[in-house]
DNA sequence: TATAGTTTGTAGAACGTTATACAAAAACAA
DNA sequence: TTGTTTTTGTATAACGTTCTACAAACTATA
């Protein structure tokens, strides 16, 4: 009964406003030559035939304002504020962003990056990719991009935002050492392909560096769990119950922290007392307050504004690269507060 | 220095192998007419060149081998589990899923799926969305579409795949009863336009129709919270705090429930001795153990693989709707379970 | 009034596919 | 052999845009 309507294409619009399709064409485009008159005209065509563009046919020439967003945890809650950010700092720039999921795996990660240059996507922001320099790079070459949250300083192909992932850690070993802590581990995360690049891997060069002082072999002071919650949890376990088990814990995010108020509420060791602990991302603000994690404290808001606004003026041309990073704060609670009169 | 390579296309795959264009756009769609030598010698050239098909291209013509998924809220868990699902049923299917954020306000909604269609999208999958049957309907008259978390049942332009909600609402309610609990409340979501589709009004439909024996008024019985965490918590303290306050409360998702233990832990409440806690979604299942909710699983990652498979078959060709309905299972833990000897 | 701009509009090739219509070759039947 | 099918491969018109070249109509200048 509802016979599917026919598109209304630009030569719809061309025949009713009584023009050539090149004039429609030019006035969607705003480019020179088209006078007053027409733009009018043809502008109420288009009004009252309710025209849109069609961004697959646009791909084939010139853009289809598509950005192309790539992540890999659907899980992380810190990666909303990063994308909040995003979206806000693409807002009326006129370019759609379309969300993949990677999971995790390179392989994926790169059919998934290699569907949306297929799909002749204008852009890309990749949050925490999991692909090696050289693959990114590769990539780079053929779309404007952006990458959160992976450190490549020196790359001249694509942008960074990040944040200062070491300072974050040294800061968070040198708060534990203050509040009197002398048996500091740091629960970081095993990688799938280790490389200075990441995140994680960044936040244990920070510790490494700041635990220089201390008499323990950096390699005994990390203890790397998994990306399971499960198995991690078990690992959590075996460490609280080790007999040197620690007395301050720096945990790579917030997500394993509060794995471990779980396991010390079960196990009953007291957090600050017993463990201090210090998270990184500041999550969890309100859901988890009884908590009181202390954390480094990095608003993902900030880099995604950061990233659209660099992916932006990349797609307008910019060529030489641009690495921004800011640092994180420490938001200190009552986790790791302990009181000082011992 | 790295001239930007030009594309392989399918031209320069005919030529590789000496053939037709034609005939490499054959084998490609493996369509009829193609001897065995031939398929050969084309595939060989394309692994070797690295061929890629150009999905805009294709959307000019036929299919873009791309779904489209609609979500509007980035941070709620019980999300991901639906995705999850999603993925693996799209699987192997040669179709790449797409996200889209909607943020959760109709003209937003609208537009985003105005772009996925622009994009010449072969299918969408949209989760618990906001926009009213009418819109709905009329979008799936120009693409296959089916609605996860949403109740149509009576619509034929689109199939749907739901947990039912007030079964789910009986179930609690019946269970707060059996624990003794005389003033169950209700603490559900305001919605931005109201709709029996809608999962939480089918909630509080179930609840209605669960406490009809009860002498009070269901509109007391129902509290409605905002969408920002904030207000929905001042609003719970307010309800603890009421001389007559609820002794059962029936939270229409795990996150206000985590919300209500904050808020109960603040102010003095046992769980479940004072207010015994229902929630829903059956989230939070390791991370927040130890507080013990009850909550209605209803695995997301089924009507995730339902989803899937419903839209696959749709573009296949299907065209009568259907409809799926699971039903959702009380998981009784610590905040729901008094002993029963009083 | 010529001549040289400048502005406004149009034709039409191109982008990388799909799919229809058809020609050529091979296989079969009489 | 001759005709009839069947198989295999090709030429080419779409699809809805963009954009370069160019023609036509004005304006300004000499």
């Amino acid at each position: 009964m509802t016979g599917r309507a026919k598109r209304v294409t630009i030569r719809t619009v061309a025949e009713d406003a009584d023009v050539s399709v090149a004039a429609v064409s030019k006035v969607l485009r705003n480019s020179y030559g088209v006078s007053e008159r027409m733009r009018e005209k043809v502008q109420a065509s288009m009004q009252k035939l309710g025209y849109r563009p069609h961004s697959a046919a646009r791909g084939l020439r010139g853009k289809t304002f598509t950005i192309g967003l790539l992540q890999n945890d659907l899980r992380n809650p810190y990666l909303p504020t990063i994308f909040d950010g995003i979206f806000k700092g693409l807002e009326g720039s006129g370019f759609q962003p379309l969300l993949g999921v990677g999971q995790s795996t390179e392989p994926l990660e790169t059919a998934l990056i290699n569907a949306m240059i297929d799909r002749q996507m204008d852009g890309l922001i990749m949050v925490a990719p999991r692909l090696p320099g050289e693959k990114i790079e590769q990539f780079a070459r053929e779309v404007p991009t952006c990458i959160i949250a992976h450190h490549h300083p020196d790359e001249d192909a694509f942008d960074t935002v990040n944040f200062d992932d070491k300072l974050g850690a040294r800061v968070a070993v040198r708060h534990l050492i203050e509040q009197g802590c002398h048996n500091i581990v740091m629960l970081s995360q095993a990688l799938p392909e280790p490389g200075v690049s990441n995140v994680i891997q960044q936040r244990e060069l920070g510790f490494i560096e700041a635990m220089g002082g201390l008499n323990k072999r950096p390699s005994d002071a990390i203890v790397h769990g998994f990306f399971d919650a499960a198995s991690t949890e078990t690992l959590i376990r075996e460490l609280l119950l080790k007999p040197d088990r620690p007395d301050g814990l720096f945990c790579w995010s917030d997500m394993v922290a509060t794995q471990v108020f779980v396991a010390a509420a079960e196990i009953g060791l007291r957090i600050p007392e017993d463990i201090a602990v210090v998270g990184y991302d500041n999550t969890y603000d309100d859901q988890l307050r009884p908590f009181g994690l202390s954390s480094l404290n990095q608003p993902g808001y900030k880099l995604g504004v950061a990233a659209a606004q660099l992916l932006l003026s990349r797609i307008e041309g910019r060529s030489e690269a641009e690495h921004k990073v800011f640092s994180p704060e420490l938001i200190v609670r009552g986790s790791s507060l302990r009181s000082d009169d011992t």
